[in-house]
DNA sequence: GAGTCAAATCTTTTT
DNA sequence: GATTTGACTC
């Protein structure tokens, strides 16, 4: 890396007051905040729990802390990175609103919605809405339920990111305002009713909490000393309002970001944040940095995307919506070649896709091209037809594309034939699916195609046994007459011990491309378990099994179809070795690559908002628009395709399938916004300099990963084939009645001892052990959607209970409770978490909590020994944080009855190296994927859903 | 040269 | 539904 340059200087080492850097594509923004946190521990000897940095992505985060990591560890400095507030504003909302629950609305155990989930949500609880008044104005009147839910989501998200005031928009005169006033309330209700959370209230409870308990905020702003706040060109009202609050007084808040790369404005985020960023505070305390020197690009490059914004107008009744700034070359030679070209087909597609395959191979065979990784393809979207069949091409043509977002799921083969199985096993589907006689779905079109590949299959003889199972369990489930002790899931699993199935596991995991179809088993598991989750299935019951089949087919997976699923991505790396990628601009940004090929030249600016939109603004918005709404089309192209242009390092490609309007309704290729950029460029055929381009290689950022003692280290050393299937290809186990007792246990065992932490022994009373007992269970079972019998609730209740007996009112030893330790290593990170510290001042004990009985001292030896070692390590991690010394190690059973409970270790600190050393070698061993098990850990198997699949396979 | 109309085409982006 | 273009009018 280049020593920093005077403006990176001043930026890094700036740390007092507000400090606003704008930083230009290739800038060394992410090298310059890396250095400033550097700074910030090694110079101003602040400690980690007062940082706090936002990123915009959580692949972002995971690159700075292992960047940060890095950097101190080249500098042989030993530092808990742990405690920094590290990650996306919301991940950050998240944790404030986890350590402050009690404060809020959310209890125990909430259930987190991404998107898709929230609007099923709504989709479920529709008819609640369509009672409100004019609300079919707001939805939408002649459309379909879920595109309803999709439009309702649309508005309700818009309320909480924009912080409209409810009440007001239920006064509003206009009706479609009024109700949407009134959706959003029952909005609140019902998400309050199901202990959920979806992305946008994460932001909106926290600043809730903040606003209502300043006593918080000032505790939070003070221990936060700096705040740094990644691409804040794309943080939206609420964002900009938290970031302030958590600043509180002192105001040693860093933005860095970028005016012309603002992409967000769908979501709310608005480049205005940035530009007045600086008037938020008395004159000229901010101090401002301009990066403008570019470490990445070709010159000739940097030239192409300057002019291309300099050629724009962004000037409107007088005023610039630009801060005007011309990005320079750094002073590296370099060669003086054509870096900016186009490669364009005529006529029909594939003469273009031919002429970009020339294009790749001439490159390849003739040029410096070493790994296909250095060429990205950026589109507005990928999941288009022109884009998917490019990629096809390229895929026969033998250059493997990796294109994760192209909306290329239900096209998979061993999707398919998952959908083609499970129809087979329910002959009664092709009934069942009807809801009257003359009904009808378009996606029982793919259904059917679906069956008919999975019977071809069937056909095969190698695929005899799987014929002859499914042909049993299709006629038991056809006359259902009794519970089945599985459900969807369920039968999943039972699939995978055919070989038709159970081929796409044998693949590698070590590509992201090879891996792809184990990769989309598990996401078809994860699909599964969400289903019966959101719909409480467990089993299928002869009277429920048709509901659950018309439920499945005709809504879960027809709005999954629908909605599209994104394939597996890949974080831990940067652009996978040997595939082209092929990204969406806004997937692209922060990023960059050797060549970059733009494509959609065919797309021009479009009107993106409605004249509700334009309502809200004028009455509603806490701020007048910044930019003329009638621009912002212009603007975002513009800002869309800059951030595209450069991504480039050393050849930029603009890329179209040339063609002229003629008649009516077709239109001209690249589209008039890119005439006067593209004319002028010189096809690659025309020149030769291109093949002497010295190309980057791809960089290698290798993401340091968790690893936590509990869910990686002993899953790996109980059975690594079934590490391999939960931990590394994310397959969903199938809900077990288990572990929830386990946790309904120890989440009751943590509430007393967060009570005696408060000092508030005299709450430790029977009644309210029950009470908090009851409450835990609630919350658990309607996120679980798992229940326990009475019996064993009893017994559940019975182990805290003996355990607050046998404490006998004494708590004043407790020190700590769910204390989260972390060990920063070269290669990895490890965690875990301490269930309760006690003792007296300067020396404790460590304990964890265990719910079952106490084991067989001699015969579980072996199990004992491991969590002995695992407790060293927590108490090497405690004496080295907290000065205080470790006496004695305890694992506490609390479903011994008679006998003491405790298995008390003593503390051998010699051996802790060793300990480290032998997780080392774990890990190790996880990295490299390396599955191998000397035999099958008989007793686990008996609860593991990849059961079937070893009886195969092992 | 400006304005209007009809027909054809393509209709995301992310936590 | 928004956008583009050609055909049309004035």
């Amino acid at each position: 890396m280049p020593k920093l340059n005077i403006n990176q200087l001043k930026a890094v080492q700036t740390t007092e007051g507000p400090v606003l850097i704008i930083a230009g594509p290739g800038s060394g923004k992410t090298y310059t905040l890396v250095e400033r946190i550097y700074y910030l521990i090694t110079k101003k000897r602040v400690e980690a729990e007062n940082i706090l940095v936002a990123t915009f992505t959580e692949k972002a985060a995971n690159e700075l802390m292992t960047r940060v990591s890095n950097r101190l560890h080249e500098a042989n400095i030993s530092f808990n990175l742990n405690e920094m507030y590290l990650g996306t504003i919301h991940s950050i909302c998240l944790r404030i609103l986890e350590e402050n629950r009690e404060y809020t609305r959310l209890k125990k155990n909430f259930m987190l919605m991404d998107q898709f989930d929230q609007q099923y949500f709504l989709y479920q609880k529709l008819n609640d809405y369509l009672q409100i008044p004019n609300v079919e104005i707001l939805v939408g009147e002649r459309t379909s339920r879920w595109k309803k839910a999709e439009n309702l989501l649309k508005w309700i998200n818009k309320v909480s990111e924009e912080m409209l005031d409810i009440e007001e928009l239920k006064k509003s005169t206009e009706i479609q305002v009024q109700a949407l006033g009134y959706c959003y309330d029952r909005y609140q209700q019902q998400l309050e009713e199901e202990n959920a959370l979806d992305f946008s209230t994460i932001q909106l409870e926290a600043y809730k909490l903040l606003k209502e308990y300043p006593q918080i905020t000032s505790q939070l702003s003070e221990e936060l000393h700096y705040l740094m706040i990644d691409e804040y060109q794309d943080t939206n009202t609420i964002q900009e309002e938290i970031i302030f609050l958590l600043a509180g007084e002192k105001q040693n808040i860093c933005v860095v970001g970028d005016d012309d790369q603002g992409l967000y404005r769908f979501r709310g985020a608005t480049i205005r944040n940035i530009l007045e960023f600086p008037n938020k505070f008395p004159n000229e305390v901010c101090t401002q940095v301009e990066l403008s020197t570019n470490y990445r690009s070709h010159p000739n490059i940097i030239q192409f995307y300057n002019q291309w914004m300099e050629q724009q107008n962004w000037n409107y009744k007088g005023k610039s919506f630009r801060y005007d700034k011309k990005i320079v070359p750094n002073e590296d030679n370099y060669p003086n070649s054509s870096a900016v070209l186009k490669v364009s087909g005529a006529d029909v597609l594939d003469s273009w896709y031919e002429e970009i395959y020339q294009f790749l191979m001439s490159l390849k065979e003739k040029g410096k091209l070493t790994d296909w990784n250095q060429v990205a393809f950026l589109f507005k979207s990928v999941k288009n037809s022109k884009v998917t069949g490019l990629a096809n091409y390229l895929e026969e043509k033998n250059i493997p594309v990796y294109s994760p977002r192209s909306n290329m799921y239900f096209d998979r083969e061993e999707v398919r034939l998952l959908i083609g199985a499970i129809i087979f096993l329910f002959p009664q589907f092709p009934e069942v699916r009807k809801w009257n006689k003359n009904a009808h779905l378009d996606e029982w079109e793919m259904y059917d195609q679906c069956f008919l590949e999975f019977t071809n299959e069937l056909r095969k003889p190698e695929n005899e046994k799987l014929l002859k199972w499914a042909r049993k369990k299709s006629k038991h489930h056809y006359s259902l007459s009794e519970n089945t002790d599985y459900a969807f899931a369920g039968l999943f699993y039972q699939l995978l011990q055919f070989d038709l199935f159970n081929r796409y596991l044998e693949q590698g995991t070590e590509g992201v491309r090879d891996s792809r179809p184990a990769r989309n088993l598990s996401l078809f598991s994860q699909l599964l378990t969400k289903f019966e989750y959101l719909h409480r299935v467990s089993v299928f019951t002869p009277g429920k099994v048709n509901k659950i089949l018309r439920t499945f087919f005709n809504q879960y997976l027809r709005f999954l179809i629908n909605g599209g699923i994104n394939e597996y991505e890949d974080d831990s790396g940067y652009a996978p070795s040997g595939c082209i990628s092929f990204l969406t601009i806004h997937q692209s940004k922060g990023l960059e690559f050797p060549i970059v090929i733009v494509g959609s030249l065919e797309s021009s600016p479009r009107k993106q908002y409605s004249d509700l939109d334009e309502v809200l603004q004028e009455d509603f918005y806490r701020k007048e628009p910044f930019e003329p709404l009638s621009r912002t089309k212009y603007y975002d192209f513009w800002r869309l395709y800059y951030t595209a242009f450069s991504r480039a390092q050393n050849l930029l490609v603009l890329s179209c399938l040339e063609s002229k309007a003629s008649g009516q309704g077709t239109r001209n290729v690249p589209s008039k916004s890119f005439i006067e950029s593209y004319k002028p460029l010189k096809s690659w055929r025309e020149v030769t300099d291109i093949y002497d381009l010295e190309l980057e290689d791809v960089k290698d950022v290798n993401i340091k990963k968790e690893y936590s003692f509990t869910s990686h280290i002993n899953i790996f050393e109980t059975c690594a084939i079934q590490y391999k299937f939960y931990k590394d290809l994310e397959f969903a186990p199938v809900r077990q009645g288990a572990t929830l007792f386990g946790t309904l246990v120890h989440q009751t065992i943590e509430d007393i001892h967060k009570a005696a932490l408060k000092g508030e022994e005299e709450k430790v009373t029977s009644e309210n052990v029950e009470n908090w007992f009851e409450s835990n269970y609630k919350n658990l079972i309607r996120k679980e959607r798992v229940y326990l019998a009475p019996q064993t609730q009893i017994a559940a209740l019975k182990q805290v209970k003996k355990y607050v007996d046998r404490q006998n009112n004494n708590w004043s030893h407790i020190k700590d409770a769910e204390v989260d330790v972390s060990l920063v290593k070269d290669d990895y990170v490890l965690k875990g978490t301490i269930d309760l510290v006690q003792g007296e001042d300067g020396s404790v004990d460590i304990i964890d909590f265990k719910s079952e009985k106490k084991p067989d001292l001699v015969k579980e030896q072996e199990r004992l020994y491991h969590y002995k070692r695992q407790l060293e390590v927590y108490a090497h991690l405690v004496e080295e944080r907290t000065g205080q010394k470790v006496n004695n190690m305890h694992l506490y059973y609390t479903g011994e009855d008679n006998s003491n409970p405790y298995v008390t270790f003593n503390k051998d600190t010699k051996s802790i190296d060793k300990t480290i050393n032998k997780f080392d070698k774990i890990v190790e061993r996880i990295e490299e994927k390396d599955y191998w098990i000397a035999e099958r850990p008989i007793k686990h198997c008996r609860n593991c859903d990849m059961r079937f699949y070893c009886d195969q396979k092992l």
